[in-house]
Parts: structure tokens; C-alpha cells; sequence
DNA sequence: AATAGTTTTGCAAACGTTTTCATAAACGTC
DNA sequence: GACGTTTATGAAAACGTTTGCAAAACTATT
């Protein structure tokens, strides 16, 4: 009964209040040159006045952009993840972007689900992660010829523009570098591989280098840990808890590489004294830790940046040009590797 | 001249395709129960072939909800709100909410600004980290009259509906407990509380407890660091630096906490025997560290997740309450606190 | 003071939907 | 087979904007 609803002003009310038509009012907003100086004051106080908001859902409906890009990551709430899309945020605001954000859980079809989703908002561009994609996704994006990029894996053949690193090398450098140093005996980790190109890529690389060693690696010392820092502790103490031993451990990423540390700790084995480990992406906090980790240095807030903004570019047609962008990676050596005897 | 537009596919084109009216079309998405089943299949079929996929924007412009909650947040890649973000978001999903994410680095008029985008794209509600908002945001929410949350910080009196945990409380608990363990040097560290209603609210709680002391705590040993690990290790490597020393310091959340823990051993002090650290949040990871943090268990998870379920309740109206909720918080005491000799 | 040009404004159609109302078709009942 | 119901469909108005076009109001020029 009593439910007064404050009817929210819509740009009739602005009109009306202003003493104007609606066009003008329209105007005021998307071609202010062409309006009267003063008409626009009377307007903007009327806007003011009744706290007038443009409703961009009625704009989007004639052909206009919605102002917005979709982000599809596996998930948020990982350091790596969380990094990229703060950086891509920061990326696509200045060119007026807002960013709807869904996370899949390394779930292909949910992942295409969420597409539809955004796709049912008309966003102007969505961005996804990696490569790996349900093929209905792929036609998706195609049909709908939206600008998509992918982040985080480069490759110059993909569909997608992608912005990101080549994953394989960064495996292969860690285990060069730790090859390099002498260790022959590498036991390795990585996350599960199904769906995830990046771990996939990285893994690859790695192997590709140690299987030019005359020795093979044994079965327990390759092992797969869910993304987290306790189930890789868990794990990894009991690849240390029976001989024989690695001298070193290849993580798939600086997450797994920690919960490595923790577990060498537990196991009282001294790192890099008695266990060298090495991480793959650089995270924030793997510089700062002590002992500082040595990684192969993924410039995450630089793949973020460079694909807001090229998505961004794409979207407003600054750009037309689909871009395969690969970002440099190195091995950054701090104090969790040391040179061993090489047999 | 080529622009060959494959112009994507709208109502008008599957009702053409399918041979039925616009209105049936419409009808078969929104009360399918009123449609013949053979001429819902014969739509499907329309729908598939041309790949139609329904505009929100334009349904929005009925009044119809846009689908979309419009979170923001100071930043995103700070473990603690990607975490929320995260629960958030999961908990709206089912729902069928699609959520805006946006950061405003602790900057209030960038809030505001945010928040005017969001309502232009008519974000069906809104949450906001903290009680520290502008007046103009206020008013801004207030006028649109739309559903919006506090996250983080409970207060039985704030206008806007909280969840979230007293952080009062929380400084008293993390300051009571090393007191409880006969500490009387403490040393504190917070980050900037302007504009933070959260750390200035916990710092409050500490200073409380440690205002019974009898001694009053010398002023180098309070110190406020941004929000990063580095900064914090070189402020409290300079604490540490020269005596005399505190026998443990209190840390504003678990970041600076174990910016404290590096600084202290890279000053040689082990910890917790030499000096005791206690954070405040229970971040991912901080118990699985070495050696495990000490601090106040703040449920982020829980928080996010609650949140999420109460907006998207408030919006659906399934609820109409707006609640005030206070998480459960306590101590959880690992292995960076150790009892010292009371003087 | 009439004309031509320029600036400013308003009208109305359009955008892609949903929804109300009306009508048509199919069915059951006597 | 006439009538009342029920079920299924379509026509058209509505939502809040933008925009092309034309009219109106000024300005400058004679």
C-alpha cells in the first residue's frame, strides 16, 4: 500500500524540468557543442536537482557500446589471477570500460556458460585466459564477432590474438637453469594439466629439457598437486620422506613452489643447503620471501595492462590489427637454488 | 566497402526464421508454459541455427532487472579482497547475477566515480568495502534507491546494511592475546588509516588494550607502512635496528605481518624466540607458512559468501530485512607468539 | 526591413525487447 | 452443431534513449 516508489528520473523528467524536449537533453549529453551554453546549464541543474543518471542499457539498445569488457579467468582469488585482472582493469578504465568478472573454476563448460552470459550483456570484448576453450566457445565468439584476446599464453598460431608468455620456454628455462647448476636428480610439480594449456606448456618445456639428460627422472618425483599451498606441503613431504632424494624441485608456479619450501622446512632439509627449488611466475611476496625465491619471472601486471589495453584499442577501433603479443621472461636467481657437484 | 556485417541475430530474425510472431518468440523465453511445445522446439531450432542470443539491455529497459551487482572494492589483488571477491561472486552466480567489478585504491572520489558507472549501467545492487565512503556516495545510493551492502567491517549503526567483523575487536583480541602471553614491549604496525575505516578500527582496538598497560609504548615502535610486504620489512628492519627492541609486534593484517617476520630475520631474530609477531585476517597461506602465523582468524570466505547471498536475496526480494551481521572472529594461535617472562 | 546564413531546438522514428489485450483455433459438452 | 472453455498466437504499445530531419530563432549583410 504504502509503497511509495521515488520513480527514479529518467531523461523525460530532465526535460520537463528543464523546460526543454528530450533531445536537447540527449544532445546536452552526446554533442554538448551543439547545444546553447545556457540551455545546458538549465539542464545540468535540472540533472543535478533530480539526480538524473543515463541509463546505458536504453543507449546500448541503438548500436552503441554497453562499456563494458567480460573477464574470464579460472579463478580470482589466486595471487596471479588477482594481479592480471587489477592490471587489466587499470588498463581498460582510462577508455571508460567497466569489467564484469567471472571465474569457471578450470571448468570448460562453465566457462562457455559464463560467455553466454556476458554475451547476453553485449559486452563490448571479453578477454579469457589461456587457450584451452570448448570448441562452443570458440564459435561463440566467432558468431557473435565480438574482439576476444586471450592472456597469459602466447602462441602465434592461435585463433585469439593472445597476449601473454610462451610457457613452454618458461619450463624450459627453470630447468635449464637448474641443469645449468649442476642438478641432474629433479623432481617435479605441477598443477593438473587437463584444461590449464599454461601448466600443460610449462610442464612440456621442462621435460623437454631434462629427457636430453642421460638420466631418467623416476615416476615419484614427477608429481600433480591441486593449485595450493597446503596440498603441495602435503605432497611434496612425502616425495622427501624416502630416498632417494632430488637435489632440486621444478614448480609449475611460485604457489606450488612455496608449499615445496614449507615441505623441504618440515622434512628438515635446508633450502637451498640441501634442496634447491625454483618457481615459475614470480608472484608478489616471492621476491620479498626469505629465503628470496628463485623463479622464472612472468610479468603478470604487464600482460594485464597490455591486453586491457589492446582489447580496449580493439573495442574502440583505435586499433584493428590482432595482435600475437609475447612478453619477455628470464629466470630471476635469488636464494633458493645452489650450484651442486655434477656427477 | 567489403564491411560485410553478418549482423547479429535479434528477436525479429528468429521469430522471421522459426515463421512465428515476435511476441512468441518472447514468450517462449520468459513463460515457456504458455507456448505449444512444437513451436518451442521450432524457435529452439531458429535459435540455434542463427546462433540468437537474448540482449539484457534491451529487457533492462522494461524494468526488468539488468542482472548485474556492481562490487567495489579498494583493490583487487590484495589476497584478502580477491578472496571476498571470489565468495562473492559464488554466491551470487546462482542467483544469475553477473557482478561488476571495479577498484578504487583507497581513493573515496574514484569510489564515487565508480559507483555513478555502475549505476549507469543499472547494477541491480551494490557492494561496498567499509563504512569510509563520500557523502556524495551516499546520497548517490540513497537517491537510485537501490539494494547496497557494507562488506568487512560490522557496525550495528551504519546506515548502510554490514557484514563483516568488528575490527575493533579484532586489534583488542590480537593485542590481549600477546599481552595474555606477558608481553609488555609491543610494537605495532598498520597501514595508512585514512580513508580505512577497517585498519583504523583495529588499530583503535590495540591501543585500547594497550593503553592499560602501565607502560606507554615509545612512538618508534608505531609505524604505518603502505600495504606491502617489502615496505613493511624495511620500516621494521629499521625498528629493529636499534634497542631497545620490542618483544613482539602487533601487525594491522597478516601482509605486514610477514613483512615483519622477514625483517626480523633478516635482522637475525628468530620468531618466535627472540621476538613474537601476531597478525590479523588468516590470509590464504598463513598457515601453512613456517613457521605457521599467529593471528585473528578473519573469516573472508564466510564474509564474501554472506554478502553475496544477502544482496542478491535483497534484490531478488526474497528478503527484505537489511540485516546487520557480525562474523565470529577469535585468536588462532600458531606458532609466531611465544609466552614471555612478565617483568 | 528583407534576405541569407547559422545556430539552436523539437518532432518522430528507431533500437530490441516484454506485455497487455484481443482474436483464432481446438476442445468438450449438451 | 451450437455454445462455452481453454489454449495458443499475434498486433501493438511501451520502455528510455539517440538521431535525422525540419522548423524556429537568431545574426549578419545588404
Amino acid at each position: 500500500m504504502s509503497d511509495i516508489k521515488p520513480k527514479i528520473a529518467d531523461i523525460v523528467a530532465v526535460a520537463k524540468a528543464a523546460k526543454v524536449s528530450i533531445s536537447t537533453v540527449s544532445r546536452s549529453y552526446n554533442h554538448p557543442e551543439l547545444v546553447n551554453p545556457a540551455t545546458r546549464k538549465k539542464i545540468d541543474a535540472a540533472v543535478r536537482r533530480l539526480g538524473y543518471i543515463r541509463n546505458r542499457a536504453a543507449q546500448t539498445i541503438h548500436g552503441i557500446r554497453s562499456g563494458t569488457i567480460g573477464l574470464v579467468v579460472p579463478t580470482i582469488d589466486h595471487a596471479i589471477f588477482a594481479e592480471v585482472i587489477q592490471a587489466f582493469s587499470d588498463a581498460v578504465e582510462p577508455y571508460g570500460f567497466t569489467i564484469l568478472v567471472a571465474s569457471h573454476g578450470y571448468d570448460l563448460e562453465r566457462e562457455y556458460g559464463v560467455l553466454r552470459k556476458f554475451l547476453e550483456h553485449r559486452v563490448d570484448g571479453v578477454a579469457l585466459i589461456g587457450l584451452d576453450h570448448s570448441a562452443e566457445s570458440y564459435t561463440l565468439i566467432e558468431r557473435q564477432n565480438i574482439p576476444a584476446i586471450s592472456i597469459w599464453n602466447y602462441s602465434a598460431t592461435s585463433i585469439l590474438p593472445t597476449i601473454g608468455v610462451d610457457n613452454r620456454r618458461a619450463g624450459q628455462l627453470a630447468a635449464q637453469h637448474l641443469v645449468d647448476l649442476g642438478h641432474r636428480d629433479i623432481g617435479m610439480v605441477f598443477p593438473p594439466t587437463t584444461d590449464n594449456d599454461r601448466a600443460r606448456d610449462r610442464q612440456k618445456g621442462a621435460m623437454s629439457v631434462l629427457a636430453d639428460l642421460s638420466r631418467a627422472t623416476p615416476k615419484e618425483w614427477i608429481v600433480e598437486t591441486p593449485y595450493s599451498i597446503s596440498d603441495t606441503k602435503e605432497a611434496i613431504s612425502r616425495m622427501l620422506s624416502q630416498p632417494p632424494l632430488p637435489t632440486a624441485i621444478l614448480c609449475g608456479n611460485d604457489v606450488l613452489a612455496v608449499g615445496a619450501i614449507y615441505a623441504a622446512m618440515r622434512c628438515g632439509l635446508k633450502v637451498p643447503d640441501d634442496i634447491s627449488i625454483i618457481g615459475i611466475g614470480d608472484f608478489k611476496g616471492s621476491r620479498e620471501m626469505e629465503p628470496g625465491l628463485t623463479t622464472v619471472r612472468l610479468p603478470a601486471r604487464t600482460i594485464g595492462e597490455l591486453a586491457g589495453r589492446e582489447l580496449a584499442r580493439l573495442v574502440t577501433k583505435e586499433s584493428t590489427e590482432i595482435q600475437h603479443n609475447s612478453c619477455d621472461i628470464s629466470v630471476v636467481a635469488r636464494k633458493t637454488c645452489r650450484r651442486v657437484q655434477g656427477v
